[in-house]
DNA sequence: CTGAATCCGTTCTGATACTG
DNA sequence: CAGTATCAGAACGGATTCAG
């Protein structure tokens, strides 16, 4: 059984492009405005360059985001939501307050 | 850095919930109905026996649902849906809607 | 500044065999 | 029928070093 993405399952598909520690976080940086590398670096607590880098280029191609390079010394790339990222964001949006509900349910106990 | 959940990124909690390859397809398939274990093991294709074991044992643990045991010989057990995870409802069809769109856009290149 | 490359330990998965 | 146990390979994640 290859990655993941089991046939014909559209949830899946979904699930398969935030599924990942970093994307989401990654998400929710880019949805009030573009930043660049370092930035996000600086902003999302405990990221490694590694998961960094890998994370925004599979979303890169994923074309959840994307990436401008300014042809400047020293480099400065910025990242920014898709036409098709910025899409996601009622379900981040949903997603957030299933959270929060869920989380108050189970402290009840 | 442990296991996941970011601090306060509700949507990690969320994500966190389902991601796993075969949780998804479980909740699918509880969506219309309860189901015994081995409709599951059926129904779910190329799920082995430890995954589905595993990720059941982890949703009954998360509460998002529910075994019934029942006192019989050949043993049968069901699982289904519990409320909180009932209420999961609305986010799949979202996720399943966008996935749709999604793969759309994107064979469209 | 923005990454790519490498090394290495941890975690996750899946096949198989076995149990009450 | 409904699982558990075991074991090995794959995938993941992080620290560090190097490069344009």
């Amino acid at each position: 059984m290859e990655k993941n993405t089991h046939e014909n399952c559209p949830v899946a598909t979904t699930l398969n492009l935030l599924s990942n520690k970093w994307k989401i976080l990654i998400i929710r940086e880019l949805l009030d405005t573009t930043k660049r590398y370092g930035e996000l670096k600086r902003n999302i607590q405990g990221v490694s360059e590694k998961m960094l880098s890998q994370s925004l280029k599979e979303m890169e191609q994923d074309k959840l985001i994307k990436r401008t390079v300014y042809a400047e010394v020293p480099p400065k790339v910025e990242y920014s939501l898709s036409e098709i990222g910025d899409t996601l964001r009622p379900i981040i949006n949903s997603m957030k307050l299933w959270g929060v509900e869920y989380q108050e349910k189970i402290s009840q106990n």
